[in-house]
DNA sequence: CGGCTTTTTGATGTATATCAAGAGCCGTGG
DNA sequence: CCACGGCTCTTGATATACATCAAAAAGCCG
């Protein structure tokens, strides 16, 4: 078990492994010349950080208390093909490009959440809820906004009924639909 | 010979090419749902399109008139390594993802000058001059502005004394370094 | 020389960053 | 069990960079 805040490995600092995530999220980030923080993406159960081909440029770190499995590329019996990792890679920041080409943060904000939706797990006290596992500021890392502005669109969605936010660690999603129209923009 | 403004392949249409560029300018372009283009890079003489890569995700059309040259994939004498090419696309999505990152257009605009000033042919009529090939709503595309923010941005540069502009597209570098100060922000 | 495209510049409105202060939540330790 | 300190989050006020609309100027080609 790896306890949340903790780096699984550095930019810069060469891996021969890959990474399964079996419980909680993970996070890849990269360090800017600015001082700000870019997350490339997130990772959930089942999910492979493929950390040969990512540590290069990124970090990896728990957003959450997490179970890992570390799989040794040379010896280990690993069956994926090589180039599978670079094409998730690619696809993982294909996806990050066309999100921070949609000009205003509220529907870049509304299709993010339209994406991890379906990794989130249930809340065991409430019906139709979700643990909104990730704080505001990785959201904004990723999106490309502040934490400021999550949280006002965040209570705009909660505003229009388009969710609902029992606790701050808590979602329910009440209109797909028109989360979608604000996602298409 | 291929005139200005024509595709060399068209988003998801698969190549089995590679193009390589021996006189012109060529960009790769993705068509965004709100209408809007995401120039994703420019190649220049000398410079390889790989199309078998980029043409499911991106068209490539001639900024100016160009020679290029087909290489088959299948049966022509290709000597490069095939991951090659992937990596030469995730290097440049990786440089425009960081330029996206850099929160003002100010510092985007000049870094992206400083990365294809090497690239520019020589202004045969003008000293220390170089052929901006571009028009600006192709800067605009790729740095993720309007183009009248491009003008109005040159323009200042133009009055700090950091660039000249005898023409619409000739540019004259005066200050690398104030420039590279402003691109990092 | 007209007519077309590209560029420039101006005026205006707006989204969002930033600064700041307060509230809610959590874990630790008394 | 409560109290305290430190986080995260929320909300407000303000400033500003930038998009957008619009019109004029410059360059280009037949």
């Amino acid at each position: 078990m790896v306890p949340r805040g903790r780096a699984l490995f550095w930019q810069g600092e060469q891996q021969e492994q890959t990474i399964k995530v079996l419980r909680g999220v993970v996070r890849t980030v990269r360090l800017l010349e600015n001082g700000n923080r870019q997350v490339l993406a997130f990772y959930w159960p089942g999910d492979i950080v493929p950390a040969h081909v990512l540590s290069r440029l990124f970090t990896a770190e728990t957003v959450t208390p997490c179970h890992i499995v570390r799989h040794n590329l040379i010896n280990g019996a690993y069956t994926r093909d090589g180039s599978a990792d670079t094409d998730q890679m690619l696809e993982e920041m294909l996806s990050l490009l066309l999100m921070m080409c949609q000009k205003n943060s509220i529907s870049r904000i509304a299709s993010f959440l339209l994406s991890i939706r379906r990794h989130l797990p249930d809340d065991p006290k409430r019906l139709d809820c979700f643990q909104l596992l990730l704080p505001r500021a990785d959201i904004a890392d990723h999106v490309g906004t502040s934490l400021e502005t999550v949280c006002r669109t965040l209570a705009e969605f909660k505003a229009r009924k388009l969710i609902e936010l029992p606790t701050r660690k808590t979602i329910r999603f009440l209109n797909i639909d028109g989360l979608s129209r604000i996602a298409e923009n």
